[in-house]
DNA sequence: TAGCTATATAGCCAATTAGTTATATTCTAT
DNA sequence: ATAGAATATAACTAATTGGCTATATAGCTA
């Protein structure tokens, strides 16, 4: 797990990535749509695109002639829950709420 | 605030770093106790501390013959706030959820 | 089959990183 | 003032990274 977290931390460190997964945010887009809004080369984001897939952060598709790009959650989540853990560290009403969404949590599901 | 993010998630990406914070959640530690759990030499340990400073994840303090380090909160808030946009795609009673909490919270805090 | 489009891979280079050992700095205590 | 303890800095090295250009691969279309 300490490897993944490694794999993902580093994926969302460089600007050109996060860019391109809030780009797939929106929706599924070909490695050209992709690249359009920087001033990269093909190469230099199909590498981009690579790392994120090795991070688990995107997955690859296949539709006709392109490989479109969808955003995959799970490796977010995973940062989201890492982050969790340190909450009450800036949310000096983390531990009363947290009681109280559990149950509130649980009801909302039913 | 994209190089912000740039240089916290590149702080975070190394496991030993990870686990100084970790140890950091229990409070203050000099470099000596920090050091301790890890095989590496006292100034590869110095030279994360100031990775994850430089990243304002953590402050040095000084206190008599050593400069303890404590947890600085607000760096990692600004991860949890950057990965909370993405939390509708894994968690899909998020926007109910969210509503409802902010009324809640609300009333919490009174 | 030939050519076009979309994307991936290879090979190269410069910058950055994570570690090392050796040394400097700064307090404390004698 | 001197010695020791805690920590920082310097100088070096090997590995990794992010970019490039050139080229390969795969699917579509004529």
């Amino acid at each position: 797990m300490d490897d993944r977290l490694d794999t993902i931390f580093s994926a969302l460190s460089d600007p050109t990535r996060r860019a391109i997964l809030a780009r797939l945010a929106n929706g599924k887009a070909t490695v050209a749509e992709l690249a359009d809004p920087f001033e990269l080369s093909q190469p230099a984001i199909s590498k981009h695109l690579k790392v994120l897939e090795q991070a688990g952060l995107i997955r690859s598709g296949r539709e006709a002639n392109s490989r479109p790009r969808i955003l995959e959650p799970a490796a977010l989540k995973t940062i989201a829950d890492w982050v969790a853990d340190y909450r009450r560290f800036w949310d000096e009403s983390f531990d009363r709420l947290d009681d109280y969404l559990s149950k509130v949590q649980g009801n909302e599901n039913d």
